[in-house]
DNA sequence: ATTCAAAGTTAACGATTGTTAACACCCTTG
DNA sequence: CAAGGGTGTTAACAATCGTTAACTTTGAAT
């Protein structure tokens, strides 16, 4: 099973849904196509997506119709819908049908697709999984910790900036002013000492594993190990 | 205070924002009407809203940059873009910014109050049971209680307050400055002594979930972490 | 081998934060 | 109006964190 977001989009008008789905696929989303809003709810039914995008006026069953019925199943699951008409009333319609965009033909491409991420942004924002593997440590950055096995070593916040930013570099030189920059705003001598200092308190925390390291690259900078 | 829907609305041309204020007042909302973006963000800082409205061309400071400056401190607050331009590049930036929404004038009023339910909409899921799960604990903070399993805590009203914005920020840093601005109106030496009495008790109160944790951020402020 | 700058380490210091307690200020109640 | 509980602020002292300083060790260049 793919990583990508799904997308399944309800377009009848063959030349306008393929533009669409080769400028979602374009930015590495999974587009499902169909035909017209009959089609999409079977489908809909028989897998599972991260966002619909439908147009309104389809044939057989129209959009706004797929809408309704797919919140008496998922209340949560974002929709989009698009439309040729621009009345206000429809907008109306489409959001008491329980969308949450309505764009108006015409759009650009760019525009459906920031709405699409604006939207799946707020679903997935408590999904970030902050646990990171660091030899046989788990490093939390939110909550500051580094786990071994049932040790629990809590850091402070410098630290675990630092660390982080070693993580982020593992196994390639960190350079000095770039961590003086990012962390404590300017690389001036004092607070290259400073940077030192914590270099030592993170080299005690992570010595339970013998195979992490932090080395130290004169001149340049540090790079972690493991 | 009220339990109407505060809304923050920024938007330089008065005759056009007495029809906005209006409009929404009709509904029922409460609209605070700021006439420029730095006015705004000040007002932004020192109350609480439910949603800001914002034109993106104002003088003294645009749109985009307070959406930028809202979403340093409040990653969920809803933001909806007011715009004569209607490129999409200005969309783009829109979103980017960190904005839910946008729309192009001329806009009708109808349109923009679907638009505000619909955001809003979304955001209450969460909040309008009024009990927030915080860890194993159950909060309210209209009662001003912390439930955890049998036990039931009150809180005072300072404390909820506080309570409520670290929740509002879990697993962020929340600045110092602005829980001092929002609950304490300045920031000054002494109010800062007393939201740190605050934090103490407030963890007091939630040790019995040992996964609950209020950490310091040295010199910048506190973070909620579960 | 000598020299000097960079980095390692430790300790001390000052600023920030944590905690407790005393105090002041409401409300409500008698 | 006095008493008392609840609430928020101020003050005092303790603990923690980050920086600075001092001294030591390392490594590269001469």
């Amino acid at each position: 099973m793919s990583n990508k977001i799904k997308i399944l989009l309800a377009e009848d008008e063959p030349a306008l849904a393929l533009i669409i789905k080769e400028s979602l696929e374009t930015r590495n989303f999974e587009v499902t196509h169909c035909k017209n809003g009959q089609e999409a709810f079977d489908v809909f039914t028989k897998q599972t997506f991260d966002i619909l995008v439908l147009d309104v006026m389809m044939p057989i069953k129209d959009g706004i119709s797929v809408a309704k019925d797919v919140r008496k199943i998922d209340k949560k699951m974002p929709i989009i819908f698009l439309t040729a008409k621009s009345q206000t009333t429809d907008v109306i319609e489409g959001f008491n049908a329980g969308g949450n965009d309505y764009l108006k033909k015409p759009f650009s491409m760019e525009e459906l697709i920031v709405r699409v991420q604006s939207l799946l942004g707020r679903i997935h924002e408590d999904q970030r999984e902050e646990k990171i593997a660091v030899g046989n440590y788990v490093f939390n950055f939110t909550k500051q910790t580094l786990r071994f096995s049932e040790v629990l070593l809590t850091l402070t916040h410098r630290e675990a900036e630092l660390l982080l930013l070693l993580i982020e570099n593992k196994n390639e030189i960190l350079d000095r002013s770039i961590v003086l920059k990012k962390i404590w705003g300017n690389d001036d001598f004092f607070n290259g000492r400073s940077m030192d200092v914590f270099i030592t308190k993170l080299r005690k925390k992570l010595n339970l594993d013998p195979n992490i390291q932090i080395i130290n690259v004169r001149g340049q900078g540090y790079k972690l190990i493991y």
